[in-house]
DNA sequence: AGAAACAATGAATGCTAATTCACATTGTAC
DNA sequence: GTACAATGTGAATTAGCATTCATTGTTTCT
């Protein structure tokens, strides 16, 4: 008799599933997509080539759930620490403390989502796409909520929202690549007050 | 005899060229270094794939001439726009003007830039990073001047560089992934005040 | 015009890496 | 413990390109 659904069997199966993953983040965060190999990934997590594909259909819906739980991953944290307040401002800094905070504690998913960013017409890209506009689109909505309460000058909010990510953008790239700003929560400060100033956000708090 | 040192022969060597570059520029704006071939290069170029090589000696070489050439349009540009103020923050401004006025008129310049990035380990990339920094270093070098004569709070200049060209980069790649804003220029005012506020500019002029 | 130098061609070569597959090993049920 | 289901293996297959090369076409020089 057939034995699949049984639960014993399903978890290991995802259990392995999980190694692998694990591992393949750890390779794709030293090597760009095409610079990695399956059977890089396979020696990592201890399986043969053709194993890998026992686990996954291939190399691309590999990297596509990578980055999908990477997304999850950065938006709960994001959601989780905006919960916190209720004032414009503080939501925006609350955001991008995550966004910072998580890629300090997680630097292989800041590389692999910053940096090892291949060209276009794969689906690793169009997934960090979705995820920098869903960031984009929540700054823009607490800015448009700050300019409806007129604590921030008439200016296009999608603009701004644009200039806010992009700061904080570069600045972790250059950690990533150069290692500078060496420490990374002290530079959030300076970018932090930077962006307030640029917003305009006037003396309220 | 001889006669490949005469000037005619020569200039028809160059000539071809510069028009192999060309049709490559068109070809790598609408795909990725490695999503690109020789072979739809020559096509574009209506040389054969072979011809390319008498030309260039492969591919890394092709890329890295397109990208030092851009190199040196955006830096000449750059200078030239600069050269025309001396007070630090009118400098930033003509240098981040100059950029983006190139980039309107070149788009497949920008695209390749900016968003045809491949991941790591090519010269490619390298020569893209080289380019960055060296923006970021200019930027820093008005941002210290404007520090020194105290007309800038006293922060991190080379965070706020990094911000500062941060934020119009971002801006930048979403005008050539999603087309928006639609009016790059236009968008350009609100950015250099949003910058400018950033950077803590007082009421000086 | 004829010979030598050079340029152009595109099929052949070679390499790399994803994916498959025939076979081997392990796990489950009875 | 045996039969069958499922997993694991890594060598073989395949496909896509970059690069080369033997051949053909073109230009220059005398």
């Amino acid at each position: 008799m057939a034995y699949r659904q049984t639960n014993k069997v399903m978890e290991k199966f995802q259990s392995k599933k999980k190694e692998i993953l694990k591992a393949a983040r750890e390779v794709f965060a030293e090597n760009s997509y095409q610079g990695t190999s399956i059977k890089t990934i396979a020696q990592k997590a201890k399986i043969a080539t053709g194993t890998f594909y026992l686990y996954f259909t291939n190399k691309d819906a590999l990297i596509t759930m990578i980055v999908e739980e990477m997304f999850h991953e950065l938006l709960k944290c994001i959601k989780h620490e905006r919960a916190n307040f209720t004032d414009g401002f503080d939501k925006l800094q609350a955001s991008m403390e995550a966004c910072i905070k998580l890629f300090v504690k997680e630097k292989n998913m800041a590389k692999i989502l910053l940096v090892q960013v291949p060209g276009v017409n794969n689906a690793f890209n169009a997934k960090l796409i979705d995820i920098e506009n869903e960031l984009i689109k929540l700054t823009k909505e607490d800015l448009d909520e700050l300019k409806k309460q007129d604590r921030i000058p008439d200016e296009d909010t999608f603009v701004t929202a644009l200039a806010f990510v992009g700061s904080f953008r570069q600045v972790i790239i250059n950690w990533l690549r150069e290692g500078k700003p060496e420490d990374l929560e002290a530079a959030f400060a300076t970018l932090m007050k930077y962006n307030l100033r640029g917003m305009g956000k006037g003396d309220g708090s």
